[in-house]
DNA sequence: GTTTAATGTGTTTCAGGTACATATTTGTAT
DNA sequence: ATACAAATATGTACCTGAAACACATTAAAC
């Protein structure tokens, strides 16, 4: 990866491997938004205007343009889609079958972001965006459903190890409302003694001495995350 | 990901945005190829023939022919450069920094592999490709360090979980080789009844009911991989 | 044959995870 | 007011896997 470039550039006409022959491949970014609702994990979707997809819906990507990095591509996407700056984004894989987009050949990155889908500053402004129950997603248009699964994946992988999850809760949430959102992303149920264990042996949580209010039972104690973890979080993730 | 392209196919003319802006980004692939020699964990570096680098070493990668899968392009990078089809390969990570390339914008896909360094299908051909102990490597050309250093961490984090390692050893091989094999890659030194006992509860290991022969020490028995796990990794990896 | 250096196989200990039970607090219905 | 239902809050016993550690065995080298 070095001198076929050199080549292109400079030698473009007297080579077999003409600029244009390379430069045609349209790079893309596509993100995996997910928000949390009634006890389902839920991912943005918008409805595709692609005759060949027509009906389906696709993931929110778009283009990376020429003069913004891959990683700004996607928040930016982010940002023009929901309003929202301040949100985690991990570059997943990157799909780059040949038949993969029906227009032509584009290769895509995928990224995922976890968000409070009840957040004040989130702006869905479109009437063509949708938040889906992932695991009622039946075909998605492109090669998004590999998308989907393939950061599903990665997040399954890394929610018990790195405190990620929280930027699918309001600021103030209880450790039942978190043990909630645990079993939506894994699938499966919890123990609610040995979850409590597990997140109390971590530094994750703040207590903040209020309880929850309006439950139609008795209310649990009401925590936050760990200021610092926060921080730490920030700096090491680039949020913006 | 689908409005603005077809736009760009569509009304290339009449829209601010034309081709020319979006299809002006080059797609590469670079390959950690790594091997194992004299107890240390090399990979497989060229010359930079760029000015901007002269002197500096890179990995192997190639510009991403319009008519090739993402993953065959690594594979023929593979191919090209070692004569070896029959390898691991996998995908890590997607650099896309918008000055990461001094010729122009490239975006590049980094995968890693592992082989047995000795192996007799194994042709290096070109003479500016060498072997570097991983651990005696300063500066390389473009961001290329972060790369080796992505694909290095993405190494170590599966090493124990999935049978990878058997790649850079010699169809057969002792138990000691195996360790000192682990050591080289996660840098620390192991316990050698704790390890024993640890590989021995997975089903990666046939005993072949064979010796080491001309060890300056009491020989050990050889082992291979388990011919199921081999073909159970050429379905999942897709090894060509 | 004695020494040396590696192989080959336990046992003990400790930490983390899983399974499981009981007391407490609040809201709700009577 | 009282009883009941439902969820919170906390503690213990058990099991599994990892880490620390010791000794007998085999073959090469002298």
């Amino acid at each position: 990866m070095s001198d076929k470039i050199i080549k292109t550039f400079k030698n473009a006409e007297t080579e077999k491997i003409s600029h244009l022959d390379y430069f045609n491949i349209a790079v893309s970014v596509d993100c995996v938004i997910l928000g949390y609702e009634d006890k389902q994990l839920k991912v943005l979707l918008i409805k595709s205007d692609l005759e060949e997809f027509s009906g389906l819906n696709s993931l929110l990507g778009d283009l990376v343009r020429p003069d913004e990095d891959l990683d700004e591509a996607s928040y930016r996407i982010l940002r023009e889609r929901t309003g929202l700056n301040d949100v985690y984004l991990e570059q997943v894989q990157t799909f780059g079958r040949i038949g993969r987009h029906p227009s032509g050949r584009v290769i895509t990155t995928a990224y995922f972001s976890l968000l409070d889908l009840h957040h004040h500053q989130l702006r869905i402004n479109q009437n063509d965006l949708h938040w889906h129950p992932i695991h009622k997603i039946g075909k998605l248009a492109f090669d998004h459903k590999d998308i989907l699964e393939s950061c599903l994946h990665r997040l399954r992988q890394q929610v018990l190890e790195r405190p990620l999850i929280f930027s699918l809760l309001p600021e103030k949430f209880s450790l039942r409302q978190l043990q909630e959102v645990y079993e939506a992303i894994l699938g499966t149920e919890l123990d609610r003694r040995n979850f409590r264990k597990k997140v109390s042996l971590k530094d994750w949580l703040v207590d903040l001495n209020e309880m929850e209010e309006d439950v139609p039972h008795r209310p649990g104690k009401l925590y936050k995350l760990n200021p610092a973890l926060k921080k730490r979080l920030r700096a090491i993730f680039k949020v913006v």
